[in-house]
DNA sequence: ATGACATTTGCAAAATGA
């Protein structure tokens, strides 16, 4: 079972990558980022005739998360984290898919910082942190899958130079990573590929991609359950090359 | 403090996000 997390980057100018991605790498499961669309004009026909049934949480211009399921239907859990009724954006969304409990997540970036974002992202990673417990104590397989906007350490970006001072890098928010990881989770593809320079996300300017100036972000973290089917995990770095590409490219798991 | 990029809005240049 490959289960796949991918920030699109908009799904409107995306749909034909998103297409031929998912034809290519046939991920059983996808979960989608930044959507950029309302949940009234997501694609469900186009995801149906590639063969995906889906649920998700739109909004208009920014944030948005999808569950895509390949023949098969996910069965939505929740689509809102819980913990602030006042919080308006569509970044959560969890669906029970073949046994497992899969999240499509996306915290926010938190820049600038300090000020009122990068509040907002850590409050938002504490609410994150305290439904993950709740999930681990049901002691079901959990798949937790996302962009986390967390570079979780220096292994994890190409140099932190440009970086220092960007909410993805900031000591709270790997704390924050690290307390998440520190009830039981498994960071996947950094387990299965310790030491190496993987990155998920280039950003459009300065070159970046063409550099390989790249960062870490996307990750897919298991619960024991999920973790002891762990077969393989890897990045489809060559999305971020092609035309009219999303800054990030897809991350995945294979369980057994 | 600004702009680097990509996209949308709305039809030009500005706003938005990261």
């Amino acid at each position: 079972m490959k289960i796949a997390t991918y920030n699109v980057n908009g799904i409107a100018s995306r749909l034909p990558r998103l297409l031929e991605w998912l034809e290519g790498s046939r991920p059983d499961v996808a979960c989608l980022q930044e959507l950029k669309t309302a949940t009234e004009t997501f694609p469900a026909s186009a995801l149906q005739a590639a063969g995906y049934e889906a649920v998700w949480v739109g909004q208009k211009s920014f944030n948005g998360v999808a569950i895509l399921v390949r023949g098969g239907a996910p069965i939505e859990r929740i689509r809102v984290l819980p913990g602030d009724p006042d919080d308006t954006h569509s970044r959560y969304i969890e669906a029970e898919v073949g046994g497992l409990v899969v999240a499509s997540i996306y915290l926010p970036n938190g820049n600038p910082q300090p000020g009122p974002k990068f509040d907002y992202k850590l409050a938002w990673f504490e609410r994150l942190i305290r439904h993950a417990d709740t999930l681990m104590q049901e002691g079901r397989p959990v798949v937790l899958a996302g962009d986390y906007n967390v570079v979780p350490t220096d292994e994890d970006i190409y140099s932190t130079k440009s970086w220092l001072d960007d909410a993805l890098l900031q000591p709270q928010s790997r704390q924050a990573y690290q307390q998440l990881l520190a009830q039981g989770w498994l960071d996947a593809v950094r387990h299965r590929h310790p030491g190496e320079r993987i990155y998920t996300f280039w950003d459009y300017m300065r070159n970046r991609w063409p550099r390989d100036a790249g960062l870490r972000i996307d990750h897919l973290l298991l619960s024991p359950g999920a973790a002891s089917r762990l077969v393989d995990a890897g990045v489809d770095r060559d999305e971020r090359g092609k035309e009219r590409a999303s800054d990030h490219a897809p991350a995945w798991i294979v369980l057994r």
